[in-house]
DNA sequence: TAACTTGGTATCGGCATGCAATACAGTTTC
DNA sequence: GAAACTGTATTGCATGCCGATACCAAGTTA
């Protein structure tokens, strides 16, 4: 099962304190939501409480509100707190308002038509890469499947095409800030090796990696960029028991390309 | 182009004076991320405001809270904002820890296998389903296809699959409390004959409309229910224009009722 | 160029408002 | 049957937020 890497706000930063304009109270009701960052089930009062930060009175009335709006909801069973579907409706505003979910979305619907692998469109968070289209083949389990999955950039395919757009005194700094720890065996994670392969990324117009972040994973990347600016990445990724690494990309690239040459044409 | 049903939050329903457990503030920064919901472009300031019925002073100090937890981002053309991308951590949240889509997740990528149409799992919240899964297949552009669309309740195949697992008598309370408006020309709204049917989908285990949602479309729909409680439906949809109603029933039916079985099995 | 917009940003005092403390009832655990 | 959990409710005091006000920059309209 692949972790999923998280925003920086799963370890609680500490409310800045001296900010005339940051509204305390609000920033921590989002504490309240983003508990479950690191839940495996149901959070009890006690547990929301904890994760926030806050004491068992101050998470309480936030959780009755939270609750009454449909951002937070009893489970099943009674036994504890879910999120709530509410945050959906701003799932559908995030992804319907992205400009580039709006072009991607008939591309990469067609691109599935031509690949029978698995098709994503990721977009760039810095540190990571977040899922917001997914188009699926076969196989894939859980969550792996799932809007909002985000995985780490500096080893994915996608990821280290969408850095591939930034001059190589930018990707010092990114690389220096990222946490590189490696998910699995094999994985790069020495920096200047890392710029190697990203300018080799640039060099050829789109990224491919093998088992950097899942085993018996072979995946391309093609970058979205505006103006310098990395957005996000189209992704291909297929089986290794199934493909050569050169015949995947001799076949896929060149779909991928097309495809966001099209999403790019909009903007 | 379908619109949407939104939450009921969408009409901002005046912030509830007396309740002494309710955290106005909390629930006014959610008021500027529902702002959104009505929004075809990136909002100005002034704009976010007015839609979530505060002024621009307070307005800017919670947009300013919620852009430093990147729940607001600017626009690409830096003219506005746009909802931020950690709203997507809350969704994977959502997904993830919903006990339904953990055991519908599987099942429906198998299913997808054996039938070659739509394919959706959608969550019950009262008077609308929400998309959680997509797999899709062929045409269905833009946001019709994005995870967090909602449908109406009373007029989806899934809808009245979901409705079908209730008493009458519930019913007609819930009936009485939604908004009946048709999409199409052709939508049954009239509450009796909308039992009719509900009753006819108890009966036969599954719902199927036609043209009641999008013209051309027919779709099938069978509930996931635990112990009389509507969860979700699983949704399968085709063209008219390819299928006559009661064949698209004979072949898509057998395969829908062994996924949800499948499913429920789980619990 | 000036007089308007409209955008985003900053500061500050007064009072509403949410924090923290405290208490209680219902379950589950041992 | 006590102990350790749940979730829920009430209240006073200090604090943190609202609302008013002001400012700068960029576009529009004369």
């Amino acid at each position: 099962m692949s972790q999923s890497i998280r925003a920086p706000s799963a370890q609680l930063p500490a409310i800045s304190a001296d900010d005339r304009l940051f509204v305390r109270s609000a920033a921590r009701a989002f504490r309240v939501l983003s508990a479950f960052h690191a839940a495996r089930g149901p959070l009890s009062l006690t547990q929301i409480a904890e994760a926030a930060g806050l004491d068992r009175s101050a998470a309480q009335r936030l959780v009755h509100t939270l609750r009454s709006q449909g951002y937070l909801r009893r489970s099943l069973d009674d036994r504890g707190y879910l999120p709530g579907l509410t945050v959906l409706d701003h799932t559908l505003d995030v992804l319907r308002l992205d400009p580039l979910v709006q072009k991607a979305t008939p591309v990469l619907l067609e691109l599935r038509k031509s690949v029978h692998e698995r098709v994503d469109l990721s977009l760039f968070d810095e540190a990571r890469m977040i899922y917001a289209l997914r188009i699926q083949s076969k196989r894939e389990t859980f969550y792996a499947t799932l809007v909002g999955h985000s995985v780490p950039t500096f080893c994915t395919a996608g990821g280290r095409a969408a850095l591939s757009v930034l001059p190589d005194e930018r990707l010092r700094v990114l690389l220096g800030q990222m946490d590189l720890t490696a998910p699995v065996r094999g994985t790069e994670t020495d920096p200047e090796a890392l710029l190697h392969e990203i300018a080799a990324a640039r060099q050829a117009g789109f990224a491919m990696v093998t088992e950097q972040y899942l085993l018996g994973e072979i995946a391309i990347g093609v970058p979205l960029a505006l103006s310098g600016r990395p957005l996000g990445a189209i992704h291909i990724a297929g089986s290794l028991s199934e493909w050569a690494p050169e015949e995947f990309a001799r076949q896929m690239v060149p779909y991928a390309l097309e495809a966001a040459h099209s999403i790019m044409a909009g903007f």
